[in-house]
DNA sequence: TTAGGGTTTGACCGTCCGGTCAGAGACGGA
DNA sequence: TCCGTCTCTGACCGGACGGTCAAACCCTAA
């Protein structure tokens, strides 16, 4: 029997296995999404057969949950970061810079999100509508402080929020794109953290 | 035999259900993916039976590259109409305003893009290398000499392009999230118009 | 009205794929 | 060494799905 319960007491076996589908898991599901994914490439990713996969995991669809549910909250470290009694303009250029970043150093986290957002999130609904909401809501509340105290520009905080991400994790998401219209010689992020310095900056500055 | 060349010499119910079968595939494959939607779903949307649908398509792949080819030249339509000889500062602008209606106007077509995109642009990467590129260059180059005319800032014009992409379909590609976060009293695309007109003023004022 | 093509359908096929199962191997503690 | 548990596998199942086909249906132009 194989414990998925909150405190895994696993054998070196379990937790080398577990680790190797999900590392697979990630790299099967956000190349191809989750219905184009199959078990038979999981599976060979992780080194394994299909049944000793199924050993592990139940179903298909418990290994992609297990996926998204540790996501969500490495997802919004970020902007969980983001500190109240920090320097403004400093929180928000450091907020986008770290998802920047992490737009560079996990773009199949990025992708396995942003599948899942454009099928209508039917897996992660309730994630979005709780945490992911309360958070931003909380968080905007802060930058509208912010800008009412004149220490930001007057932008709409939630809509700052959404710019942060849909920039940054454009270069993650449409990578292929991005590369393909700037040509082999020319490195997206390191352009991209220039360029976007300049745009939050002239966005924010009071 | 149903002609399929570039002049289609067709008859009533030819037009009728071909424009019907890619309606209901620009519905389902937008929603689904391409894997992840099946041809029962699309000739049920179409009012067909699959056998019907599959006499005036020879495939599933062939309905999605139909409507692939045929998005292209419509989403670079804007840009195309970028105009050299205009005002810098409003024809950026207007791109951008024209950018945000498409994706209000056409979110289906945004998410069969992005789901494309994600996937790593299997069926679209000619396009992309070839037709795509050229426009953008073409356009960048434009752009860069408004700003070396001091008529815009200084922003990388690739970049400046992405920014207007990310932002733009951002609000189509990921609606669903939008709407949750928000909350279903705000209306996203009118703040975002709003939100948008000033960020790209504030952006490339010189 | 009727011949001929365009249109539609039910039945069917082969494959892919998620998942099961009985049992074989491997491993560790006593 | 031996036993019990953990780990792994080949063979298999049933349903979903893309696609085919022969035959029936219908529309229209002469």
């Amino acid at each position: 029997m194989v414990d998925i319960s909150p405190q895994r007491p696993q054998t070196r076996i379990q937790r080398r296995n577990t680790e190797a589908i999900l590392e697979a898991a990630l790299e099967v599901f956000s190349a191809q999404g989750f219905r184009g994914a199959t078990l038979d490439q999981i599976a060979q990713a992780a080194g394994l057969s299909k049944p000793n996969l199924l050993y592990y995991f139940p179903s298909k669809e418990a290994i992609h949950l297990e996926l998204l549910s540790g996501l969500m909250d490495v997802w919004l470290a970020p902007l969980r970061a983001m500190d109240p009694e920090g320097e403004p303009r400093a929180e928000i250029m450091n907020y986008m810079r770290r998802k920047l970043e992490m737009s560079r150093e996990m773009p199949r986290e990025s992708r396995l999100f942003a599948n899942e957002i454009l099928q209508g999130a039917p897996r992660m609904m309730e994630g979005i509508e709780g945490d992911l909401r309360t958070l931003v809501d909380e968080k905007a509340a802060v930058i509208r402080g912010w800008a009412e105290a004149g220490k930001i520009a007057a932008v709409d905080p939630h809509h700052l929020i959404f710019s942060i991400w849909a920039l940054t994790q454009h270069y993650a998401d449409f990578d292929v794109q991005v590369r393909a219209v700037l040509g082999p010689e020319r490195d997206p992020f390191a352009e991209a953290g220039q360029f976007l310095d300049t745009l939050f900056e002239r966005l924010i500055a009071p």
